[in-house]
DNA sequence: ACCTATTTGTCCGTATGTATG
DNA sequence: CCATACATACGGACAAATAGG
């Protein structure tokens, strides 16, 4: 994976390794199931703290792209199936966030709050 | 604000910071526009490191519950709404995620995709 | 069943930058 | 100009889950 980051272009580090993640997998140039590197050796590799990393590759996991497991690493999520009910119930939910104006944030926090 | 936080309970402690704030905001015991302590304030106050405030702070702001400016602090966001035909929205989205077994992240990243 | 290495998760500390007032 | 306060990044430490021997 070719990643070049830039400290002086006024966007966070965090945020230009995770735009350079995100367009690696929309693009399928890695595909899903696929392992990105540990934390620790892309942090090395790319001369960056591990927590930059982290709270990268921990902003594609909000957004579904990625999932994190300790001791497993980070792998590239599968690809949600489509199912006809399912979508009726999410184009309804996004209908209603949108009348009231609810940000995608919060309205993801109030879904996996009911989720459980 | 009356807030406790347990090292011990097993969930992380900007979360239980953020879980706390949110439930104060939401039940209308602090009210939009009203300023929330420093970082650093709460951080002494509580005895826990600026970050955890912080990223407490942070999350709540992702989810439009407060705004965060630099040398301004941060503000619970005024915008009072009705979110009964919201939550009803959100209990059917669910209900069809659970009975296709769809987890949670895959949830989130359908929404996102159909917010935009 | 046990131990060890791997890897993310959290927390603390510190420093510097930058927008606000 | 100056104090305030969030934003980012670095470093270190330990915990917890996972996988494999």
């Amino acid at each position: 994976m070719l990643i070049r980051l830039d400290p002086a272009s006024g966007v966070a580090l965090f945020d230009q390794l995770a735009g350079n993640i995100r367009a690696s997998i929309v693009s399928g140039r890695v595909r899903p199931g696929e392992r990105l590197p540990a934390a620790r050796e892309l942090a090395a590799s790319l001369d960056v703290n591990v927590h930059t990393v982290l709270r990268a590759y921990q902003e594609l996991r909000d957004e579904g792209l990625i999932e994190l497991r300790r001791g497993r690493g980070a792998v590239v999520a599968h690809d949600p199936r489509d199912y006809s009910e399912l979508t009726a119930a999410i184009d309804a939910v996004v209908a209603q966030a949108r009348a009231h104006e609810v940000p995608p944030a919060a309205l993801a926090a109030l879904i996996r709050e009911a989720y459980q």
